[in-house]
DNA sequence: CGAGAACACACCCCTAGGGGTGAAGACACG
DNA sequence: CGTGTCTTCACCCCTAGGGGTGTGTTCTCG
């Protein structure tokens, strides 16, 4: 089955690539698309939602539009159902959360694939992050932390981080504080200068044959 | 007469290599250090404060004390007498104005040589641009908004900005206005990742023979 | 000589940003 | 079972940032 890896960010791709290397006989990874539309044809198309517009935006209807890109999946810590239903109506097949372990990820998207997972019966799962990577990792900041100083690195403000995390304005808020402890800064100016230098503006470029 | 351009911006020290480039039968621009130190022996190093610390600061002191330097004269626009007591009392043996034509930047700059030309005696010139170049010229950013713009990109506050440049704070404000209309954003971050991405941070290398 | 541009500065007003503090649920680990 | 961490959110308070508007000096150019 062959699949290709959407997202903005190429060590969050990579990370999820990483994460199903272990089942490479069962799932090949053909392409990590960071910015750049699918460009062979592939059975499935993951979509991440790290740091990126929901499954209900613009990004994955025109994905749905590609007839490279297979079925289209949404790959998100945020499962509400009505945001799954929105993301459905919105040309998703399907929509996992990132709390399943790799070997679950790897049997829905199998079902997915032969038809046989419904849209919206998503997975069981624990909150805990199971694989996977993120940039700033290696500093200590958490998913959150990262998605947030990500965002800020993109020069969003609080309400539009807001909007795009689908988190209340005092919670970015709480990520911002604790993201700048951790990196050492006391303002957004230099948590910016930090995100530019330690890889928070998004990346550009197709990776065939990623693992 | 051997010659070290010192700044933190390239195209600033190459701006002042080129308006000097007519000139190179009499003064020679060994070497242009962009954030690093005087590496052969020179008779002089001429030091611009375009985004930098001014000519009473711990740089000029650090340049005036390395032997390799030779006399250090700082070239700026702000020259106000206790300014100017003050640099050289820090140092300086020679404070020259950035109004001054190439022809004559180069006979102060003899004269210094020779030890003829007395620490405290600008010569006369205009506030008009003769010369020179700097980050954003070409996006038609003015030299004092593009001086903003560079201390905005390193991260500075506007009071921080203000000190640097010997402005009031009021002036900083107008000079941002103004910046940001010019290169078409409405806020800080934005203004700060369009600096990276045109040039705005500090440069770090030396280039022997510039011209 | 007037217009335009660059430089410099003042003052008023409003909001986003960020510091502090507190609370609660879920989960992992010893 | 208690502790620590992550996630999520609230509320209060203060200040930096930035938009608007106005003014003045110096210089260049037509």
């Amino acid at each position: 089955m062959r699949v290709a890896l959407v997202n903005d960010y190429e060590v969050v791709a990579r990370g999820v690539a990483a994460m199903l290397r272990a089942y490479r006989d069962e799932i090949e990874i053909v392409e990590v698309d960071v910015n750049r539309p699918v460009a062979q044809p592939v059975d499935i198309t993951l979509y991440d939602t790290f740091a990126a517009t929901q499954g209900d935006q613009l990004e994955v209807r025109t994905l749905s539009r590609n007839p490279l890109a297979g079925k289209v999946v949404v790959y998100s810590w945020n499962t509400g159902p009505e945001l799954v239903a929105a993301a459905i109506a919105n040309g998703a097949s399907a929509y996992l959360s990132k709390a399943l372990p790799a070997r679950q990820l790897v049997d829905s998207l199998q079902a997915v694939h032969r038809g046989e997972l419904p849209p919206t019966d998503l997975p069981k799962g624990t909150t805990t992050v199971v694989g996977g990577d993120w940039p700033g990792r290696e500093e200590g900041l958490t998913q959150r932390e990262a998605e947030v100083l990500a965002l800020i690195t993109q020069g969003m403000s609080n309400s539009e981080i807001a909007e795009r995390t689908l988190l209340s304005i005092n919670s970015v808020k709480t990520y911002i504080r604790s993201c700048y402890r951790r990196i050492g800064v006391t303002n957004r100016v230099n948590a910016i200068l930090w995100g530019v230098a330690h890889g928070f503006q998004p990346d550009r470029e197709r990776i065939r044959n990623p693992v």
